[in-house]
DNA sequence: AAAGTATTTAGATGTTTATCTAAATACTAT
DNA sequence: ATAGTATTTAGATAAACATCTAAATACTTT
């Protein structure tokens, strides 16, 4: 869970995320949309796949990225827990 | 925006956020909970601050700590975004 | 005003991380 | 098999970051 906040902490790796939540793409399609070199963004891909937030399939020569939005739960689930302030206490911030 | 996704990166502040989220405390609360010196739990607390995650109010010779929810609202709608693929593509994963 | 408590600021240090270039691997097509 | 294309691995470097100790600031109480 940590490594997947980290993960998320990188604004290039985000915008990888947000490239594909459009459609899947190849490792060199997705580095063409960056000013990195592509082993810089073949690293981000990979700290990505790590945390399971992307999946990649090999299809000849090419290798293919789509997210996988199963993670994405598991974050959004603490994110409501955060929000959720307890009951007895709230409205102290208003003092 | 980045800086907030940075500030989530760090498994003691997410820590400090789900602590506020039951209770106020004060700056010297806070560390108690943790094995850290204070002047790092002070940075982590100006951290979150900066991005406005959580505010401070001087009370005496105490300062109070409080989370404050908006800026979770933006974290959370692009969570949304990225959850909702583009229809036209998606199902393209199962292939 | 002096002493005590709460918190932050300053400065230093070691670790992590983003990025690069160069080289390696893997597949395709001639 | 050779040449070409796609992608990753390895190794180096510089910047960012978490943490510490020591000192400073600010408030309270005697």
């Amino acid at each position: 869970m940590n490594e997947v906040f980290k993960a998320l902490a990188d604004p290039t790796r985000r915008q990888i995320l947000d490239l594909l939540k459009n459609r899947d793409m190849t490792a060199g399609e997705i580095a063409d949309h960056f000013h990195m070199t592509k082993p810089t963004i073949s690293h981000h891909l990979n700290t990505l796949k790590k945390t399971e937030l992307i999946q990649d399939e090999k299809r000849g020569q090419y290798i293919i990225y789509s997210i996988n939005t199963t993670v994405f739960q598991d974050v959004m689930n603490w994110f409501f827990g955060v929000m959720q302030s307890n009951p007895i206490h709230k409205g102290e911030n208003e003092k």
